[in-house]
DNA sequence: ACAGCCATGTAACTCGTTACATGATTAC
DNA sequence: GTAATCATGTAACGAGTTACATGGCTGT
């Protein structure tokens, strides 16, 4: 019995909670893709299997109530989030954030044994990197886009606005990196 | 039988390999504080019943060695990398980076509802958090100190610097926000 | 004498993943 | 007709954590 609910389910939970008036109703389908607009970014979009499961344990909390949908032939279950639910979202905010962010970095990681590359591969990691950069900031700002300037969506765009400046940064810094790791290549040859 | 070695495995097995000419015999304890000071900034820095579980796995894939040393009563065992294990971090240094860095922001993800709070308490958030950067800031500063400008340590080094420089703007994002936050806070006073 | 660090390991458990299985609906 | 997308779930597994257990060594 996993008894209390995750960080990964308080996430859930905030995404079912985007809309105070129009509370909206989603399959685990349709939240696997918001977590893909918004979660993915900044914490991790769970597996499919995964949100079908906290559905689950989010239903027995009873923070979230699911109504079934018989249309024709196919059977679709939509959920929606409670009062319990938003209490109980509400009352995580309200705790202290003890945890400081992680980041699992594997470029980084292996920058730390450049030693061991040649300085030609470790500029090639890099640029790589750039590369996938510029296609992550690239989502990230399509998504921005679509909030727009909507004060429903206020916070959302704050937090975009942040993992794309975060993005920027992080091209920057990498960039200086290359010209490092070149610039030290040209001092010592070979290696 | 877990059969092959993660990302973890040639973090630690990296550690062991900082110097090429003299090589480092540590005990799991100091391997721990090593991870301490250098993985937990960009990777993680695994508890220590994983760290001896991830030596075990080493050695029986003989990427390490071990000696067992009977001082007088308390017996420690000291892992050295071999040079199968050299080669292994080698080749899987050679292989394309695959995955994107991972980041699990508790602090953007409560932001991302931040309409579920009060400004004063989004607010005294990204103050608190702003306060953490900065110790994290210190304790990564004094690891690069450590460093100094030696040679052997010049990828460590540019690593350090790497995250003293992504802290710093997260700082400066995290700053802006809560500008942000608190004039919208003047122009709409209750939430 | 006692706290705190050094040192090693096992056991239970949780989170989340991949692989597997199934089938309806929609667009071309 | 067939590929892509929508939709839902189960089973096996892996990585890593916390809790537990044990004990030596060091400084005050």
């Amino acid at each position: 019995v996993p008894a209390s609910l995750t960080t990964t389910s308080f996430a859930l939970l905030g995404l079912l909670a985007w809309n105070d008036d129009d509370p909206d109703e989603l399959t685990g389908y349709e939240l696997k893709r918001r977590a893909d607009n918004t979660l993915r970014f900044y914490w991790v979009s769970p597996a499919m299997s995964q949100i079908y499961t906290e559905l689950r344990r989010l239903e027995d909390a009873g923070a979230v109530a699911a109504s079934d949908d018989h249309g024709e032939g196919r059977t679709t279950r939509r959920y929606r989030i409670t009062s319990t639910g938003r209490v109980s979202l509400r009352d995580w905010l309200h705790q202290p954030v003890l945890d400081f962010p992680v980041l699992k970095h594997p470029i980084a990681l292996r920058l730390l044994m450049g030693h061991l590359m040649s300085a030609d591969q470790v500029a090639a990691m890099l640029e790589r990197y750039v590369d996938a950069l510029g296609n992550r900031r690239g989502e990230l700002g399509a998504v921005r886009d679509m909030l727009g300037d909507d004060a429903r969506y206020r916070y959302p765009a704050m937090v975009a606005d942040w993992g794309m400046t975060y993005y920027d940064a992080e091209e920057r810094i990498t960039r200086d990196l290359l010209q490092r790791v070149r610039h030290e290549t040209r001092r010592q040859p070979s290696t």
